[in-house]
RNA sequence: GGCGCUAUCGUCUAGGGGUUAGGACGGGUGAUUCUCAGUCACUAAACCGGGGUUCGAAUCCCCGUAGCGCUACCA
């Protein structure tokens, strides 16, 4: 399948840059190349953007790989993958950088700049008092430099960037497929920076030189690149190649309407694992975060995602990240799920919560019953573990407030009695259980739920949960005698030491 | 400050010259039940403001306002 745009078979690039782990507006990026690549039968490359060494996190890399593979969103070239265009660390493409910092220098489009910092920064501070109405930016002061005095710097062996010429009074513009026509004076724009002085590239010279070599159609970056595109076309019509098409995604803002930060509720996506959330279910809320199918539909599996989607529907508008709905989309996908494949994670989170750990933890059979009892009824992995630690060992306390409404002094015999029943009772499963339950609760002239209640906070310690009859079949006969009895006693203790 | 982008219920969005402006989350009410959830039903809730264009504007255009982004030898 070709794409409409342009003909050729896309190719798209993730490229984040290792500053700092991997959260979910990064994350829907890279959804939207993947999804677009796999759409049109494309390609998708996973590209580093190291570049920066003072801000570069050996972790962050780490986290960026399992934040993709736990995401499902495989990368079809790029680390660990391999590929014609690698390496696909810019770290390690230094020289082809150079290189073409160079052709640009031998062509007259870039120019050596041996400004210091110094002056630079003394030059912002008039420009920021003259309060110069547009080109404050660099005065291109070194683009003056004769032949001579370069050679001369360049003999002294001083220090100096690569700058590129930007045109003077020129419109540049291009077309973003998701906001239509966008267009810049190139008076606005500065003379950037291409090389570095210590030797690396600025993220502007290393993009565009990437995407050509590595062949990339379409660009699909954070709309905080808007303004950095047209200095893009700039170097792109410097080296004479034809720029890819551009689409700029929606940013993701907080529930307060600013930034999305660790602070205020986007963490980085293992960090949503972390919390109990399933790769599926924060893949379909992100996917719905600035674009939509048309219609009423939302929950999608990543093959109708990638069958629907395309870029025209993109939004052009930030979303804010509704944490309440994607807690609602994950306790839906937690149902759809299998105890079975939960059984792994779920696993995790009983060995952290259950200290000491119960020999019951190792009956897989069982804690796949546990499982079934509280999918339905939670909104993350982490509450399943939570609310179900009295599967594996007896209640050591009693909800006080529970226990004050459940526990009266006539509850003793009616707990003797239901031990008495539940002894000779066999089978032991949930309908035989709560016949016998409606059984006994008529021959006392009882409603049920005098025996229901008292019955369910001697087993559990708590008054809320599964269904009872459920949850006493899995416990099993021997472990809810037990516990009526635990209970008889605390209420008999109880009853004693307020005489 | 300059430049740019954006604007439908609280939130995510559908729609897009003529609609009772639709859905989802969350909220409210009710039903179910042994609790809590869940599920089901019902319900309140929106086209930023002002000018145009037009028979007709939420939809197209302009202006304003607000929010956001960029304005580095960061990405």
């Amino acid at each position: 399948m070709s794409n409409p745009e342009n003909g050729r078979v896309p190719v798209v690039r993730f490229a984040p840059s290792p500053t700092g782990y991997l959260h979910v507006g990064g994350a829907r990026t890279a959804l939207f190349n993947f999804l677009f690549a796999r759409h049109h039968g494309g390609k998708f490359i996973l590209r580093i953007e190291d570049t920066d060494q003072k801000r570069f996190q050996a972790e962050a890399l780490q986290e960026i790989f399992t934040s993709l593979k736990w995401l499902g969103l495989q990368w079809d070239e790029g680390p660990e993958a391999g590929g014609e265009g690698g390496p696909y660390f810019q770290s390690q493409r230094t020289e082809t950088y150079r290189r073409h910092a160079d052709q640009l220098l031998a062509a007259g489009r870039a120019y050596r700049c041996f400004c210091s910092e110094d002056r630079l920064t003394r030059m912002r501070a008039e420009q920021e008092k003259a309060k110069m109405a547009n080109g404050s930016g660099y005065d291109r002061h070194c683009r003056l430099l004769t032949e001579a005095e370069v050679a001369a710097l360049l003999a002294a062996n001083a220090p100096h960037v690569i700058r590129l010429k930007v045109p003077d009074d020129r419109a540049v513009v291009f077309r973003d497929l998701i906001r239509g026509e966008i267009s810049y004076d190139s008076a606005q724009l500065d003379d950037l920076v291409l090389l570095k002085s210590d030797g690396f590239p600025t993220y502007h010279l290393a993009n565009v030189v990437d995407d050509y070599l590595m062949r990339v159609t379409h660009v699909l970056r954070g709309d905080e690149w808007i303004a950095s595109t047209p200095k893009h076309m700039l170097i792109y019509e410097a080296f004479g190649w034809p720029p890819p098409l551009f689409a700029h995604m929606p940013v993701i803002l907080a529930a307060d309407g600013g930034k999305l930060s660790k602070r205020r509720g986007a963490a980085s996506v293992l960090d949503y694992q972390r919390a109990g959330y399933l790769p599926e279910a924060l893949l379909n809320f992100l996917v719905l975060l600035g674009w939509a199918p048309g219609g009423d539909r939302e929950i999608m599996t990543l093959d109708e995602m990638i069958a629907a989607f395309s870029l025209e529907r993109v939004q052009a508008k930030a979303a804010v990240f509704d944490e309440t709905k994607l807690e609602w989309m994950n306790g839906h996908y937690l149902q759809q799920r299998s105890e079975e494949s939960l059984l792994p994670e779920v696993m995790v989170c009983w060995e952290k919560l259950l200290l000491p750990l119960p020999a019951a933890l190792a009956d897989k059979a069982y804690a796949r019953r546990v499982i079934g009892l509280f999918k339905d009824r939670s909104k993350k992995i982490i509450e399943i573990a939570e609310n179900s630690g009295y599967f594996f060992r007896d209640p050591a306390a009693y909800d006080p407030q529970a226990a004050r409404k459940y526990f009266k002094r006539e509850t003793l015999s009616i707990l003797e009695l239901l031990s008495e029943k539940l002894a000779a009772q066999e089978p032991f499963g949930r309908e035989a259980l709560e016949g016998l339950y409606r059984q006994v609760a008529e021959g006392l002239g009882l409603p049920a739920g005098k025996l229901i209640h008292p019955t369910r906070l001697a087993a559990s310690g708590v008054s809320s949960g599964p269904g009872l009859f459920a949850m006493l079949e899995v416990l099993g006969k021997e472990t809810v005698i037990r516990r009526l009895q635990n209970a008889r006693n605390w209420i008999a203790a109880a009853a004693d030491t307020k005489e």
